[in-house]
DNA sequence: CCGACTCTAGACAGACCTGTCTGCTATTGT
DNA sequence: ACAATAGCAGACAGGTCTGTCTAGAGTCGG
């Protein structure tokens, strides 16, 4: 279903678009790393936001796999989660959400980007709530509002390199769990 | 000091950089919503990045300005800055944080842009420790750093037009303060 | 009244952007 | 063997971007 090309297109541009911005990077230099001539770009993706879209849908998948993976349940599926998210968010090539990157290039809520960032912090929020709920705790859905904003605190924190309000902030939400 | 044309193009690329983001946004646009000829712009403003530290500088000595002359002091102080800050957050015309904004379009982190944002981050974050020292509370800094986070999450929130979770923001805020 | 200054209007260069199109090659299924 | 498919290479159009430049109009202090 999927071809070669198809994706080295995408890897690459998940690459490029996350270190420098959906703006920023060109059609062009995406098709010259990924070495795929431009029709063959634009017979797979009829246009560029199409293949932004693509990749947050990815991005989308690849934390949903990884965030389901971990093991444990209820709250302590919550503080593993917080504690990766802290890691990743101090580790190398940290540049802050994609979502929340993404969502910054395009101002206009109704675009088919921006819903593809709602959707993935609906999901976020859910799976925080499902997990508080599960370990009974109450106010869950109030708790996983909060833990939906630690963790964008958290992107943004480790995007600009602010280590100490990760941490603050990994701390708060193993409290909250508790 | 500041000639009309000049603080007519700083008003219009304020509005325009902060609705709609800073790489979408072209010179010629700001000059003509301002109303002023291209080399008068180029005059005052020897390049683009220096319009866009500039909105960011301005707004930054704007925050500065309302925040330090809102009453009380201490963590009633804290109280009212964390109310405000929901309110805005949920309040028409609300985009984000502009440094949080800018900063996702500006990758590196050693850009005069990144520098004036993590100036500013600096100064709040220094202004929350103050005031939670003064009303003595211990372990003021790692306080001021999950407000900074919480701070950051209400924008981001807000931004994307989640009340729900802007308001379990300016609860946690009002918590950690109390 | 004059020189310095600020501003307007807009042409222009050079780069870069997205997206289309034409040829050509290699592979693969029937 | 042959047709369909996938991909490569790159020219091209039409637009937008930043930044420079020319030419002239208005203003104000001395």
């Amino acid at each position: 279903m999927t071809s070669p090309a198809r994706a080295r297109l995408l890897d690459t541009a998940t690459r490029l678009f996350y270190a420098e911005g959906v703006h920023t990077v060109g059609i062009d230099r995406i098709i010259a790393e990924a070495g795929v001539a431009k029709a063959t770009f634009y017979k797979h993706f009829p246009a560029k936001d199409t293949l932004v879209i693509a990749y947050l849908a990815k991005e989308y998948a690849r934390q949903r796999e990884a965030l389901e993976a971990l093991p444990g349940t209820g709250t302590e599926r919550v503080e593993r989660i917080f504690t990766l998210l802290g890691d990743l968010s101090c580790g190398p090539g940290f540049r802050g959400c994609p979502f929340l990157n993404a969502a910054a290039e395009f101002p206009d809520p109704e675009h088919p980007v921006r819903l593809v960032v709602a959707d993935y912090r609906e999901w976020f929020r859910g799976l925080m709530r499902d997990l508080l709920e599960r370990s009974g705790r109450d106010d869950a859905a109030a708790k996983a509002d909060l833990l939906l904003l630690i963790r964008d605190g958290l992107a943004v924190s480790g995007g600009l390199g602010d280590e100490t309000a990760v941490a603050a902030g990994v701390r708060a939400a193993l409290v909250l769990a508790a």
